[in-house]
DNA sequence: GCAAAAGTGTTAACAGTACACCCATGG
DNA sequence: CCATGGGTGTACTGTTAACACTTTTGC
């Protein structure tokens, strides 16, 4: 069982790596093992609270994988879920046990095993998931901006949008609840926050995968 | 290691089931046991290759299934996968060994152990991913008509497609070639056959997932 | 008062939707 | 000649995409 863990720095997206192994010297996704009477979604759920003292987080199963020779020492099944987390809630719950250490993921060190695969395949998933249904929120903290929640966007594509358009298209969802309070310090002007509107959120949340496409709404 | 195996029989969106286990009163899925040096797809494609003498055959891993109690017997995980085949193809291929028979999705038998929820995984998978990319085709012979296409995704979806949007929106892929031969015997007119374009379509199959939106192109 | 980021509106092109008629042919 | 399914076109509506100026405020 491994876990990608991305998070956002406010500029980079970013993957949680830590030093394992018996020589420590390379860095690999934090992982462990099933326990008897854990379901696979629990042992994930175990296992990154262990690293992050996180729960509640949005976790989703990436994939299973079981090239024969993926670790050189023993045959081993890894089912990888890949994780969302708001850095600012983690912070220091850092488990001093591990070595842990976010990179973003335009500069990943090399990786244990068949790591870099699943980190690659990760991110494949998140921009698919992201270009689909309106999850960034989950890598924000509770209060953000919309400039913010722009640039998370930059960073997970790797590109520009338009704010103007990319502002409306965020607001025409509904999402989002604009709140009295101005964000200090960053800017001159400052910018309003927001806050997910989350009984509606969690629905949509529900529903990712139920969407069902209406006659002649299929999306090509 | 389970599959869900999808036909389409020109009227019903179908799944195959074989009765197994000690009674042989229940359906289940196909499955299998992973061998030390296979990898989970080569499992998988050995396994509808034992059943239905398939295989270049669509094959997609759809998740891991690892409830501690999905097994009264013994605790075991199962990796799922889907594979869409070409009922034609397939007929008389299907080894006697198995008791096998397609089911209508929409009237499927009791199912063993967690296999209901992993067919109904599945669907919703497939539907997910063919509303978003033509892949239709896949549980269709060589060469299909417009209409019998209409039928699939009518299957697929529990609904009517309007006959000239559908059309439009296949054609405007430029993925299909027209045939100069018609479907003779079915209808009085006949409907024109069509192929896949191979190349255009393969090239796409290999990044359903690489799609990155463009800026200002996210679709919520 | 100016630099830097926030915020907002308009237009043109395109895609999606709804809808109706003619065509070819086997019987 | 008519019933059945095949095939096509058009107008309307909504969405996407491209683009530029004004506002606020810390310094």
């Amino acid at each position: 069982m491994d876990s990608i863990i991305f998070g956002f720095d406010g500029e980079q997206l970013t993957v949680l790596l830590v030093k394992r192994g018996v020589e420590e010297r390379t860095w690999s996704l934090m992982g462990g093992w099933l326990q008897p009477d854990e379901s696979l979604e629990q042992a994930a759920e175990r296992i990154l609270f262990e690293l992050t003292g996180l729960s509640n987080v949005y976790l989703e199963q990436l994939n299973a994988f079981g090239d024969p020779y993926r670790d050189p020492i023993a045959r081993t099944i890894s089912v990888a879920y890949f994780s969302l987390v708001k850095v600012a809630d983690y912070e220091s719950k850092l488990s001093e046990a591990h070595q842990a250490s976010w990179f973003s993921i335009y500069d990943l060190p090399p990786l244990l095993f068949d790591h870099g695969d699943m980190v690659d395949l990760a991110i494949k998933r998140l921009r698919y998931i992201a270009a689909l249904h309106p999850t960034g929120f989950e890598l924000l903290p509770e209060k953000f901006t919309i400039p913010q929640l722009k640039k998370l966007y930059d960073a997970i594509y790797n590109t520009e949008f338009d704010k103007r358009n990319f502002s409306r298209k965020i607001l025409s969802t509904n999402l989002l609840i604009k709140l009295d309070e101005k964000q200090r310090g960053f800017s001159k002007r400052g910018a309003y926050f927001y806050q997910v509107n989350l009984p509606k959120y969690q629905q949509l949340t529900n529903s990712f995968l139920n969407v069902i496409p209406s006659p002649d709404t299929m999306n090509w």
